[in-house]
RNA sequence: GCCUAUGUAGCUCAGUGGUAGAGCACUUCCUUGGUAAGGAAGAGGUCGCGGGUUCAAUUCCCGCCAUCGGCUCCA
């Protein structure tokens, strides 16, 4: 006999070699229906694999993460199954699961493609295995027995994956006539899987690697119930909805024109009005946190960049120098103003009474990105940085990183941006070579990091060899409507700069000295920033950075001349207005059309009347904007203030 | 840059080897206060760009450009 221990504490005693589908079975029936994988002294086994000895051991579910993926892992095997049937000679890379899902990288063949209208032919495939109740079987195999056995199947993949494990760790699994090489853990069965759907195909480099050969990676999601499936599919279109790139050209904000080049956003008024407002709000914490604003050129002379070192890094991959006719002298459009403000540093003597020196500019900067790698507003080749470069002592770092932490919680709170993530780039331990800096000034920034999201209580991840070489980082990265993860503000030590540029400040001990550099830009980008805000709020701004005019519509003509007064005051305020002056027919609807182009109405009259009376609604189910019923001036200035002081609470 | 797919009216999309269509939107007029109101008329397209095949190409073939979903990359 040996003991389980349950995670509630209990104990309980089984025969030994006893399976994670039998202690479910003793439990209850139900949770025999409804456990996918045992999680076995915090190693996730299958349900079949028998425990030998005294374990701790909890039942995984489909709400558990690790049940979804031995689900979904099982679901890959399923689907590869279908595929060497449906494709004889097919060769298989790796298949695991995925947050949504799971994929499996396959090698068709010289001349083969799986195409998109394939994908129901494999799903039906599946389906059939499915109705077989196929067994899935664990088995231990040696390493010479598992290069033979795959080499013999031609299976180049998986051989080269086996010649890097371990002998005596080897084990495949095998459902009907499909046998995989995986660490496991898997379903007992096929017949678990309910409902498939295969969602996109693509091209991906064997190993991650461009140099290697492409595969043809699958994408594809299962589920117990094929109403789960039904549901996911509904939020998948749910979430296009959201979809910047549409809802901007819905609300025109912005535009993409071929002639002008890709990855080159045109701002329209509606859009640049709120880009404009976003960067007035953050001016505004700036001036209070001691920041000073300047302005630097959209190009540089070439040799900035070569003493930067950017020039020898991405020179080759950047857009290429521009020329003056006489002299052949070269420039280059910047692709970041760290040098330019470099330069500012330089312009004079620094005594360490002038640091902390805080330089902020809206910096347009221009990268030339992969064609294949643009996309909406969050990946472009022109775009406006929100940046600042705080030069300082080393032991002023973890103060100043407090600081940056305040302005950017300052403008997560004030747009309720609550499902960020953070995460901390170190240096990679075994390998210091790689990075630029004395060893002490590393270990004091990278202290000062941690520390300081310690003292913040930001839970950020922490990731070695992640760090820039010049410096550690902390980033902050938000989902998108389809879930992908963007950065977006981003604070980083950089001790290389100010090494290149030889940027000095006398100490107290009239000592010259190097000062630390800290790189940071709360939003990340304008441009990255709007997507991701459209992105959260599906287009529905909060009224004080409205994107576009407010149209005042007087509930009747009595109160036309008092529509007039508030769009006069709302103008002293900078802030688009005009009176509606079709209001002949009092309580005409809004159309919908006419939403999209005014998102923000305000409506006033007097407080009896009643909202059915005055009977300005929209069409359609959906709310494409706001409209706000005022019916007095307080009201009204109340949420212009609002308009105008974003996020005064925090500050 | 690589792999897959797509590109037709402002938007969403149908369609064909014989020089183009729908719905919504737009303009004018009529009707009408009621949850996407109805009617009449109208305007709007070098069918992404360039080559080729053909008597004839928006349609077939090739190249390019752009976009979508990924991969790689991201100072």
């Amino acid at each position: 006999m040996i003991k389980i221990t349950f995670p509630d504490g209990s104990v309980r005693e089984y025969e030994k070699g006893v399976t994670g589908i039998e202690i479910a079975n003793s439990i209850s029936p139900r949770l025999a229906q409804e456990v996918l994988a045992a999680s076995v002294d915090g190693e996730t086994w299958d349900l079949t694999r028998p425990i030998e000895h005294d374990a701790s051991v909890r039942l995984l579910k489909w709400d558990d993460d690790e049940g979804k993926h031995a689900y979904w892992h099982s679901s890959a095997h399923l689907m590869a199954e279908a595929l060497q049937i449906l494709y004889p000679g097919i060769k298989f890379g790796i298949g695991p699961a995925i947050e949504n899902g799971f994929y499996y990288d396959v090698d068709p063949g010289e001349g083969v493609t799986i195409k998109e209208s394939d994908f129901p032919a494999i799903e039906k495939k599946m389906m059939e295995l499915i109705a077989a109740k196929e067994d899935i079987v664990r088995q231990s195999i040696s390493k010479p027995d598992a290069v033979s056995m795959f080499s013999d199947r031609n299976e180049n993949y998986k051989v080269e994956l086996i010649n890097e494990l371990e002998d005596g760790t080897i084990t495949t699994y095998t459902q009907g006539g499909f046998t995989d090489l995986c660490r496991g853990p898997h379903l007992p069965n096929t017949s678990y899987i309910k409902a498939v759907k295969i969602l996109s195909s693509a091209g991906a480099y064997w190993r991650g690697d461009e140099k290697r050969p492409q595969l043809t990676r699958l994408y594809g999601i299962t589920f117990p119930k094929k109403k789960m499936l039904d549901e996911y599919l509904v939020l998948l279109e749910e979430a296009k909805k959201r979809d910047h790139r549409k809802i901007g050209k819905e609300l025109q904000l912005f535009h993409f024109s071929q002639t002008v080049g890709s990855g080159l956003p045109l701002w329209l008024p509606k859009g640049t009005q709120l880009r404009l407002r976003l960067e007035d709000f953050l001016k505004k914490i700036q001036r209070e946190f001691d920041y000073e604003q300047v302005i630097t050129p959209h190009i540089g002379h070439k040799q900035l960049y070569v003493t930067s070192g950017h020039y020898a890094k991405y020179g080759e991959d950047s857009f290429q120098p521009i020329k003056t006719p006489e002299e052949g002298e070269e420039f280059l459009l910047k692709p970041m103003n760290c040098p330019h403000h470099c330069e500012i540093y330089k312009a004079f003597p620094r005594s360490y009474k002038d640091l902390p020196l805080r330089l902020a500019e809206f910096g347009t900067v221009y990268r030339y990105e992969q064609s294949g790698e643009l996309h909406g507003l969050t990946r472009v080749r022109g775009f406006t940085q929100d940046d600042a470069h705080i030069f300082c002592t080393p032991d002023q770092v973890k103060n100043e990183f407090l600081k940056v932490m305040d302005i950017i919680f300052i403008i997560f709170n004030a747009l309720n941006f609550e499902n960020f993530e953070a995460q901390i780039s170190l240096r990679d331990p075994n390998d210091k070579e790689k990075y630029i800096g004395s060893d002490e000034n590393w270990e004091k920034a990278e202290h000062a990091i941690v520390e300081a999201c310690q003292e913040k209580g930001l839970k950020a991840k922490v990731e070695l060899g992640e760090a820039a070489f010049y410096g550690p980082k902390l980033d902050f990265m938000v989902k998108d409507a389809l879930g992908r993860r963007w950065q977006l503000g981003t604070i980083q030590v950089d001790y290389n700069l100010p090494d290149r540029f030889e940027l000095e400040y006398t100490g107290a001990d009239n000592q010259k000295h190097r000062p630390v550099m800290i790189h940071r830009a709360p939003f990340g980008s304008m441009e990255r920033f709007v997507a991701v805000l459209i992105e959260h709020t599906a287009g529905k701004f909060p009224l004080w950075f409205t994107p576009t005019q407010v149209v005042v519509l007087p509930v009747s003509e009595k109160f036309n001349d008092y529509a007039s007064e508030v769009v006069k005051e709302l103008k002293k305020r900078d802030i688009r207005a005009e009176v509606d002056d079709r209001n002949e027919k009092v309580g005409r609807k809004i159309r919908d059309n006419e939403l999209k182009r005014i998102p923000y109405l305000l409506v006033v009259g007097e407080k009896e009347v009643e909202n059915e009376e005055v009977s300005v609604r929209k069409q359609g189910g959906e709310d494409k904007g706001s409209v706000k019923l005022i019916t007095f001036a307080e009201e009204i200035f109340r949420e212009v203030e609002e308009m105008m002081n974003p996020g005064k609470s925090g500050l």
